[in-house]
DNA sequence: GCCGTTTTCGGCCCGACTGTTTTCAGTCG
């Protein structure tokens, strides 16, 4: 059964290939291609299996999928690979892969370097520049040519997405020096930051002034900047030390709000917005919206929506995953706000594996603005992390309860991160946990199961009376490791069913629930929890990655138990 | 190659920056 990815690659690389061979009207063909792959890539339903149930007609009703494009993917489907493809790597045999990773380097630019000097890969381009040839092509020079050295060794470094609470503080670091130079009125970084993806590509500032060259001079030479790319009278791109991209677009005041969306994306979001605007006989560019010569709107991001028929979307839903239909109708949901936890539910000491006492880890949490925390270290099977067992745990209890009867507006509760063994049970006896306060349970072994025996074990645990939260459920690190393989609808389903919560770990490693996860479990009705995980008193500032993570799945305060206050909440529990 | 409140044909988002380009193509976001 192929895989939605690997459909979504091979019409990528099709229409990659399509656009390098060249051709009447083929870049929008190409377009067609890509817009049919990125669809099929956020498609919920596996394709191969509505194609198993429906055939062909079943794949025509995917919007973006046409006669031409639905025969290739029911050729890859039913054979593992597609025709016209192939006959295109036989004509142009190159790595896309390789070549379409280097920056600068677009389909016109890799037909020429083919027909010319036979490159097909990294190493052919690198061979080609050593030796000098590359200078011999038209449209390259010597500069260019060094040039290339160096995006070569970018690739090599990895140019992959950053996880985005690594780069966070130094993101709103360089915002906040931005907003202090003369003459700048707004500043801040938009793109994937703005919407607060789980990983950052490159990082967009956006500052609006009527004086450009002071913040672009201050953005190039920045302590930060490993070299400038490009600098023109309003833009400029540059290298940060450690690789990250970052650019700066200055913008009239009277503009700020039509660049801020241009800036923000997503890209599909932004030209969804741009063909509304055309079908209103209006243009949208990122200076204004115009009627004719006239500008009506640009100031403000709520006016270019509204001008456009559409209410205000935050910038964590706009992924053009239906938030715009949304918008039309002005059925936006509101969205759980920053800073609207009341509690959090997972906490650790160095009892187990954090590097706190439950007294500066309560403290922490006050100052942090909670008014209460559960205590969750883990249980003995996780020896690894000096898991606690019974005696331990009641022990860890009961002081959590004369902590919290000692505090004044911080209550402590009782519970623990209870370790899910290999077939399901939990490793704590049930009459102990039922005499704590709250029970979350997480898998942290075992993770190479098939999908049947892995969803079975975190469904017969949702399905057991003394857990009320199933914490990290997926077992992911970003960028690190792809977590256990899980029937995660099923598990949405016997959590509404057992009225068990699933959490939205807000460590930004792990971010489990992801977005789309907690989309559905939100659609379904299913409450969540946003949990920092915290092993150290400074981590309940991960609490923003997870109240991200869940805007960005449609929550709203309603949808998260860590809204309420302490009684209510525990009330609220199974 | 897809799609339709502008169409079953003729469009398809839009502008900035670079280079060796003296008027525009290629690339990027």
């Amino acid at each position: 059964m192929a895989k939605n990815s690997e459909i979504s690659r091979a019409l990528r690389e099709l229409g990659f290939l399509v656009e390098v061979e060249g051709g009447d009207n083929v870049q929008f063909k190409a377009r067609a291609y890509y817009k049919a792959a990125d669809t099929i890539a956020s498609w919920t339903e596996n394709v191969s299996e509505l194609y198993a149930k429906g055939g062909i007609n079943t794949l025509l009703q995917i919007p973006s999928i046409g006669r031409a494009i639905a025969a290739k993917i029911e050729q890859f489907i039913r054979e593992g690979r597609i025709g016209q493809l192939e006959e295109l790597k036989a004509r142009i045999p190159i790595n896309t892969a390789e070549l379409q990773g280097i920056e600068g380097l677009g389909p016109k630019t890799i037909k020429v370097l083919y027909d010319k000097l036979q490159i097909t890969d990294l190493a052919g381009l690198e061979r080609s520049v050593a030796e000098g040839r590359l200078r011999g092509v038209p449209g390259f020079t010597e500069r260019k040519e060094k040039d290339m050295l160096k995006r070569i060794e970018f690739f090599r470094r990895g140019k992959g997405r950053r996880i985005i609470g690594e780069v966070y503080p130094l993101v709103k670091q360089i915002e906040a020096r931005l907003l202090k130079l003369a003459g700048v009125k707004q500043a801040v970084a938009a793109g994937s930051v703005r919407r607060m993806r789980e990983t950052i590509g490159d990082i967009d500032y956006l500052v609006s002034s009527d004086s450009p060259e002071v913040a672009l001079d201050f953005f190039v030479k920045m302590a930060e900047v490993d070299e400038v790319i490009a600098r023109g009278p309003a833009k400029a791109f540059v290298k940060l030390a450690g690789g990250i991209d970052a650019d700066l677009l200055v913008v009239p005041p009277e503009s700020w709000g039509s660049a801020l969306q241009y800036f923000t994306g997503n890209k599909e979001h932004s030209v969804a917005l741009r063909r509304i605007a055309i079908a209103k006989s209006l243009r949208l560019n990122e200076w204004g919206v115009y009627e004719g010569d006239k500008k009506i709107a640009g100031e403000t991001e709520e006016q270019v929506y509204e001008v456009l028929g559409l209410q205000w979307i935050p910038p964590e839903m706009r992924e053009d995953r239906g938030e715009i239909e949304l918008a039309v109708q002005k059925k936006i949901p509101k969205l759980i706000e920053y800073g609207s936890l009341k509690g959090d539910l997972q906490v650790h000491t160095e009892r187990s594996d954090g590097t706190a006492s439950m007294e500066q880890m309560a403290a922490a949490a006050k100052e942090f603005g909670l008014e209460y925390i559960a205590i969750t270290d883990h249980t003995k099977s996780l020896a690894l992390a000096g898991g606690l067992d019974e005696e331990e745990l009641l022990d860890q209890a009961s002081k959590a309860g004369a902590l919290s009867d000692s505090l004044d507006g911080m209550r402590v509760l009782s519970s623990a991160e209870v370790n899910i063994m290999k077939d399901g049970s939990l490793d704590i006896a049930s009459n102990v946990l039922d005499k704590l306060d709250i029970v979350g349970a997480a898998i942290h072994s075992n993770f190479s199961l098939p999908i049947e025996v892995q969803t079975e074990r975190l469904v017969k645990a949702a399905r057991n009376p003394s857990v009320d939260i199933l914490f990290h459920p997926t077992g992911r690190l970003i960028n690190k490791r792809e977590g256990y393989p899980v029937d995660i609808e099923k598990v949405i389903d016997v959590a509404l069913d057992t009225r068990t919560a699933l959490e939205i770990d807000a460590h930004y490693d792990r971010l489990d629930l992801k977005d789309e996860y907690a989309r559905m479990a939100v659609q379904k009705g299913v409450k969540l929890t946003i949990d920092s995980d915290a092993h150290h008193p400074v981590h309940f500032a991960y609490l923003v990655f997870g109240i991200a993570q869940a805007r960005r799945g449609w929550a709203t305060a309603n949808d998260v138990l860590n809204t309420l206050p302490a009684e209510k909440l525990l009330n609220a529990l199974k």
